[in-house]
DNA sequence: CGATGAGTTGAGAGCAATCAAGATGGGTGG
DNA sequence: CCACCCATCTTGATTGCTCTCAACTCATCG
């Protein structure tokens, strides 16, 4: 990991990517909005950066912003008392952050990889919101969105074995990698894990041997391949589905 | 269980109960809406009514209606190619059914016990949302609760164990108890299971067996007395929470 | 009074967690 | 440039929790 700039405790910066040339215009809260909304957030954002590793948000700490990401991946994770983590949340670029209306983070927001946050602060987004309908109407749709895949989450979490959840993940990075592509997923893909088998295992809700013993023998199996410890190469998408338990393929993200 | 009309596959019927006395007015959709909106609101909606065991919607199938649920308990559940099934959510009196923009069901709902549904067909329910923003802005709200309640639900189906399964599973229920009569829960409480063992199992993510094996151990160790297939007295309210695992006691509902 | 559906309890198997060594490999400093 | 170091990952042995299969109880209803 390079070292680089702690940006984060700076105070907001300027933005330093416009609306006109964002990566992701046309999926964040803001894909609704039309040229005269558009400067009104422009005026009012800002850009932040995180390493990877860093923690955004505290539960329980009062924050006083919201977000989209613009890139990077970050996670929303709850810990009980005994120390035991589950991931909530794995939020990827044109996410939104935070919670309109609460002013208190409910997770902890961790930068899983590098971050890049487009920051509005909380109030002032907040009338922004309630006086242009677009971006309410974006935010539920996005919201809607969330909770369709938590509840797919929730399925595999309480009905998968662990071979099933490793293969329904790698078959979820290999679905989200291909929607950016504006591709079906299929034959041989290869991926970039953005997380640690640790954090795997949060996401699954498994241990990390557990993940790296199931990930072994995928490879055992020929499903999949390895390279070093962050690379893997999908032999064949839809045989990796077939071990994922689901009935079809996931809804291709539109 | 006695032998009722079934309802729902009579033609729509005229609403049975009118916005004035409806008794989930300031908690559903249509909670922040004015007697003007009320009218519109009034005009277009039909009553529908469903026993206990009966499936609303069947995942996939055609859904032309969305609807708030006036009385009783219904399910959302999810299912395997082999029969493993998962509950991905539970609807409860003033929770909206049905997704806004989309015309098929994503999961199959079935009416857990006898229940009463305010129905309006899609389309005219889409029009009064784009010219009401009271209307998503409440279902904004209401989504992101619901996001809330099932990123606690991972936790549980991720991390605990099966007796803080249904320690957790006890407690929110007389939270939810609690919440209807404005107090905070506490000391001894009469609760009612809406669930069978199986439900509750499809919720918890186990075994109707181990479900029961763990109210029996709850029972010998004297958190809780049961009364009849149904019935549970949580003896104390404090000590059932702290086998709960959670850290504290889960936020309140407003 | 048998039939039925829901719930309870027991015995045993299996899968993932836990505890414990090693292996790997990317990054640093000599 | 090489050797070392540390975090990360892999693999092994064992334990233990939950599932599975099976029998039995209980209340309800025709």
């Amino acid at each position: 990991m390079q070292v680089k700039l702690n940006t984060a405790e700076r105070p907001p910066s300027q933005a330093l990517v416009s609306c006109d040339d964002c990566p992701i215009r046309y999926r964040a809260v803001c894909a609704n909005c039309e040229a005269g909304d558009l400067e009104r957030l422009e005026a009012a954002k800002y850009d932040r950066s995180y390493q990877a590793g860093q923690v955004i948000a505290w539960a329980g700490e009062r924050m006083d912003f919201v977000a989209s990401l613009i890139g990077g991946v970050a996670s929303l994770t709850q810990t009980l008392e005994d120390g035991r983590t589950q991931m909530v949340g794995l939020l990827l670029p044109s996410d939104f952050l935070g919670r309109p209306g609460r002013d208190r983070a409910s997770y902890t927001v961790t930068a899983v990889t590098d971050v890049t946050l487009c920051c509005f602060r909380r109030k002032p987004f907040e009338a922004m919101m309630a006086h242009n309908p677009r971006i309410p109407a974006r935010l539920l749709e996005m919201t809607l969105d969330e909770l369709d895949a938590a509840r797919e989450w929730l399925m595999l979490l309480g009905r998968k074995s662990a071979r099933e959840k490793i293969a329904s993940f790698l078959a979820i990075l290999a679905r989200r990698e291909a929607a950016l592509k504006r591709q079906r997923p299929g034959g041989a893909i290869d991926l970039t894990l953005p997380l640690t088998r640790e954090a795997m295992a949060d996401y699954l809700g498994l241990t990390l041997e557990t993940v790296s013993r199931q990930m072994s023998a995928l490879k055992r199996d020929n499903l999949i391949e390895l390279r070093g410890k962050r690379g893997v190469v999908l032999v064949d998408y839809e045989l990796l589905l077939a071990e994922s338990g689901d009935d079809e393929d996931g809804g291709l993200i539109n």
